[in-house]
RNA sequence: GGAGAGAUGGCCGAGUAGGCUGAAGGCGCUCGCCUGCUAAGCGAGUAUACGGCUAGUAACUGUAUCGAGGGUUCGAAUCCCUCUCUCUCCGCCA
């Protein structure tokens, strides 16, 4: 969520960042409804300050034994007047509340401005994509050929995009998970976390999911309750409702787990494969931090994730996300895009993003500052670290031989024990 | 699933025949004093949000907040209803 002081204060600026996030007109009813507000609040507040006095003068009066009549129908008149006005402030609040929550973060100065991914920005390339001396297959070819994917019986199971990983394939993905915790737990500092796989409605307002994007979520029938898309909504909502000491900052979280996704509309896209799963398994990386540190600790947190790929010696490029390809609570983010063979290009497997205060001030996580200055919000940060399913996709098609066979990263083998190669 | 208890400020914990309690007391924390150092001691301070007024994120001022929402009342942390969560016992279960 903006800051409704900040965007009150300058419209024009938030309308300009807006538009370079493809929003348009978003902010004219919020300017009204914020000054119909403020002009129902002040009458509001006379009333109640008449109230207060006046009920109290009511009390002292019945003590002395006085007949307060008069005033005792006076007040109750005012606090008709009170209810309607209430209600009408509560109608205009819901009306701005569902505008601001609508409204995506504002992009950072240094995100290059353009409509979509054609003007992302390269920041770097690591390593150098293979030359194969024979046709390169996809992984939806090697996986089931060496008997590791079964996506025919994923399909009897549970439909399109569902993945059964069987044998040396469910061993694979599960050492994934293990190498990428033990990097970012003892290499890199993060607190490993398993949290619930399920969170209630707050959790996801908080971390920018609802409301503008309840198409893309599971939702538990009958329930206030939904399958967490990505583990930055319970780590992000640990500390939502609270206000952390500034000793206790930064916080760095990890956690697996698996993640669940409606996928609406990307009907057609990334069918075949691993690729987009409506369930895929992926380890997140969470910061929260002072304001001062937040851009910083970005840069950390996209190395931190970097390292899985460097460890795993597959190539991958990092990618400064546009103003129009960015995500609603970001307001920076890097991609991490793996080296495909099946698809001759790079392939997103990591977003790392600065969210600043927008998820804080959803979520209402605070700190108070060591030098006694006035609670501010905390900066979020989240990163995969990076998704499972598609390092395993990455793995079998970088490291396929012309056999059939796939050779296993070194880094991963003490996590496969010992096993060098499938196949 | 059955029975019962409870949710108060950063923490602990008072507060029911409804009124001056934003809220006693303690702890913690901050500042000052004291002190060879530390500890102890003494004094003062210590919620948040949203408004108004302002050059002001300063001061002043108003309103709201004692799990959440609704009701009764001139007036509710205190009474009533609904919901949520926590704890105890029984049952069931990985």
């Amino acid at each position: 969520m903006l800051d409704a002081k900040m965007v009150r204060a300058k419209p024009e600026l938030v309308e300009i960042a807006l538009r370079h996030r493809n929003q348009i007109g978003l902010l004219e009813n919020f300017l009204a409804l914020d000054s119909q507000r403020r002009i129902l609040l002040v009458e509001a507040e006379e009333i109640k300050k008449f109230r207060n006095q006046a009920s109290q003068e009511v009390g002292q009066q019945m003590k002395q034994g006085q007949n307060s009549e008069k005033l005792v129908e006076r007040v109750r008149q005012a606090g008709q007047k009170i209810k309607e006005l209430d209600q009408k402030i509560s109608e205009v609040e819901a009306n701005i509340e569902n505008i601001m929550l609508n409204l995506p973060n504002l992009p950072d100065a240094s995100v290059p401005v353009g409509p979509n991914e054609e003007s992302n920005q390269l920041v770097r390339v690591w390593g150098e994509p293979r030359q194969f001396e024979f046709e390169p297959q996809a992984h939806w070819d090697i996986g089931p050929n060496l008997g590791i994917l079964d996506f025919e019986r994923a399909a009897k199971l549970s439909g399109a995009r569902f993945t059964v990983y069987r044998g040396v394939g469910a061993r694979l993905e599960r050492a994934l998970v293990n190498l990428f915790l033990d990097i970012h737990i003892y290499e890199h500092g993060y607190e490993e976390i398993f949290p619930p796989f399920m969170v209630n409605r707050e959790c996801m307002v908080g971390t920018g999911q609802l409301p503008k994007f309840a198409e893309d979520m599971f939702k538990i029938e009958g329930r206030e309750m939904y399958l967490v898309p990505t583990a930055e909504v319970p780590l992000t909502n640990l500390y939502r409702e609270e206000i952390l000491d500034e000793k206790d900052l930064p916080r760095y979280m990890t956690a697996y787990t698996a993640c669940f996704r409606a996928e609406a509309g990307s009907h057609g896209r990334d069918t075949r494969g691993v690729i987009r799963q409506h369930q895929f398994n992926k380890v997140e990386l969470v910061k929260l931090v002072t304001p001062e540190k937040s851009f910083e600790e970005l840069e950390t947190m996209t190395h931190n994730a970097e390292t899985v790929l460097q460890r795993l010696e597959l190539p991958y490029r990092v990618v400064l996300l546009s103003t129009g390809d960015m995500g609603f609570s970001s307001a920076k983010t890097y991609d991490l895009e793996v080296w495909m063979p099946s698809y001759n290009e790079y392939k997103e497997i990591s977003s790392c993003s600065n969210c600043l205060d927008f998820q804080a001030r959803r979520a209402n996580i605070r700190y108070r500052p060591a030098s006694k200055e006035r609670i501010r919000y905390v900066h979020t940060l989240n990163g995969s670290g990076v998704a499972v399913g598609r390092t395993v996709a990455a793995i079998l098609e970088n490291y396929q031989q012309r056999d059939g066979s796939v050779v296993i990263p070194t880094a991963l083998r003490p996590y496969m024990g010992g096993l060098d190669r499938i196949g």
